[in-house]
RNA sequence: GGGGGUGUAGCUCAGUGGUAGAGCAUCUGCCUUUUAAGCAGGUGGUCGAAGGUUCAAUCCCUUCCACCCUCACCA
């Protein structure tokens, strides 16, 4: 341990011993406070006028010392608040101990609150103790901490010097909150389903593999949750949901995280104009009780969230947008027109990868404003029940805000016998390489046989709906912790190599 | 995976082929309503890592690592 430390820590480690010296305990067990910050500063009027003592704890993360008096800022989970010392009020003995924190400690303070010359409201310090030492400095006060891999990796650091970020992750719960609310208060279950599953499904995507040694099992993590819900509405759980971690093993990019949040829900005996109804009126209602408005710029576009969205089928929007009467087009005559168009087709095999090469380049980018795009071909579709009207067509809608997907929805299919042809038409893809085709999934066909009510169900990306609801460009902003590879691969994996 | 960028003090950033600077933080002194407190004086750096070129490399070259942006693939 002779390492030697720079002044910066050195003097941490000096400062503790001191007040370990003089019997304090840098590291204490509780401390009971009156008043978060925020509430001072609101009842300032009544707590200055009664001249009550206030207690409150929190960092400290600014120091002004002025010879016999100190200021200095305690952050608390509420905000932030002035307090200040003086050394007449409380002796040089304890004035000097008081001497011996600095920013980034923990502390609590109580006193009476009264307003500085320049207005703002401060706690008149008349007693204090250590609740937590710290032992390494802040980041800077006035340029706060911008290095993103730091706020990343560290994120304590990036929520002590950067409070937007704390709103951010504030109003990330609450859009689950409401979101919960909303599904139970209209009779929905929430219930939990495996993330470890013998075989994956419900989405088109790579997964993760793990082994189980206790069964000497490989299982993947869930891609989504879907397969497992819907045998829950076999059954007889008429209106279930979850909302959980789904796992896929793809790129990452500013909108994908390999582990994401998901919303999924299934109700029985509705189909899928019913979904959407309902899906506009969740959305709405999230973004209203967490905007207090039912507008929202984005990208420097003014995006209305208000129902009804718009509603367009897949072929009106070819035409609408490409041009082009899809309808009948065969996959060759797909890949000529995307070619047409300008986009790359190296490695599009197939009339449904033509189709959402089409759709993803040409027409999604276009719907800004809430937009339910519906009627998607058969063969996008593996999960989504035959249209009514055109057995070409599946009862399924994703939804479209800025450009990007906010849930996919469909009519379920229930038909365990046409599911079967469905998976096997999957697994010719996967034959052709599609590696995100669905697996055949027997035990699910099962449960389908047992026969399943009519059904629709919706799933939402949580992380893309807060990045749309706190203008946050980048999913790593919304997730605490996004995925980051090892700083140093030298330093913490190799150990004593014994 | 391709292309571009970044990596220098705890933080935010300058900078140069001759072993390095600012602001904040920190330390010492002065200062009893300050607030990006102030004034004066200090400390602090294997310049991302490893090689190479050179009398000499933080700078030039090569390789590697991490992060950011972008394209491709996807959700």
């Amino acid at each position: 341990m002779e390492r030697e430390l720079s002044e910066i820590l050195r003097v941490r480690r000096e400062k503790l011993q001191k007040l370990i010296d003089k019997g304090i305990n840098p590291f204490p067990y509780r401390y009971s406070r009156t008043h978060l910050s925020s509430e001072i500063i609101a009842d300032f009027e009544n707590l200055s006028e009664s001249g009550q003592t206030v207690k409150v704890a929190g960092r400290i993360i600014s120091w002004r010392g002025h010879g016999k008096t100190v200021f200095a800022h305690l952050q608390d989970g509420s905000g932030k608040i002035q307090v200040y010392i003086r050394k007449d009020d409380l002796g040089e003995e304890q004035f000097e101990m008081f001497g011996l924190f600095e920013t980034g400690d923990i502390i609590g303070v109580e006193g009476t609150v009264f307003r500085t010359r320049m207005g703002e409201v401060t706690i008149k310090i008349s007693g204090f103790a250590l609740l937590a030492k710290s032992l390494k400095p802040l980041p800077e006060k006035w340029h706060g901490l911008k290095d993103k891999e730091i706020r990343y990796r560290r994120r304590y650091l990036d929520l002590i010097a950067n409070p937007d970020v704390l709103d951010t992750f504030i109003t990330r719960a609450k859009i689950i909150k409401k979101m919960r609310d909303f599904l139970d208060d209209r009779g929905f279950l929430e219930v939990e389903t495996p993330a470890m599953q013998v075989l994956y499904g419900g989405a088109n995507a790579r997964p993760f593999v793990t082994h189980l040694k206790a069964l000497d099992l490989d299982l993947y993590l869930r891609i989504a949750d879907e397969l497992y819900l819907k045998r829950l509405i076999v059954g007889g759980m008429e209106k279930v949901y979850e909302i959980s971690k789904d796992f896929r093993n793809e790129g990452m990019d500013r909108n994908h995280n390999p582990e994401f949040t998901m919303l999924e829900f299934y109700w029985a005996y509705a189909d899928y104009r019913d979904l959407m109804n309902l899906v506009e009126e969740m959305i709405f209602s999230v973004v209203t009780s967490v905007l207090d408005s039912d507008e929202i710029t984005y990208d420097d576009n003014l995006i209305s969230m208000k129902p009804p969205y718009g509603r367009i089928t897949f072929a009106d929007a070819a035409r609408k947008y490409i041009g082009t009467d899809i309808t009948g087009l065969g996959e060759k005559k797909l890949i000529d027109l995307a070619r047409e168009k300008g986009l790359d087709t190296d490695g599009v095999t197939g009339r449904g990868a033509a189709l959402d090469l089409l759709s993803s380049e040409l027409v999604e980018p276009k719907l800004v404003q809430p937009t339910f795009l519906i009627d998607y071909p058969i063969e996008l579709s593996p999960l989504a029940k035959i249209h009514r009207e055109d057995p070409g067509l599946t009862e399924r809608f994703e939804l479209f805000i800025n450009g990007l997907e906010f849930g996919n929805g469909f009519s379920e299919l229930t038909d365990p016998d046409d599911q079967r042809r469905r998976f096997e038409s999957q697994a010719r893809s996967r034959l052709m390489g599609d590696e995100e085709a669905h697996p055949i999934d027997e035990d699910f066909i099962l449960a389908l046989e047992h026969g399943m009510p009519p059904a629709a169900g919706y799933g939402l990306g949580v992380d893309r709906l807060v990045m749309l609801l706190t203008g946050n460009s980048s999913i790593r902003d919304v997730i605490l912790f996004p995925i980051m590879k090892p700083e140093n691969p030298g330093k913490g994996a190799e150990s004593s190599d014994g």
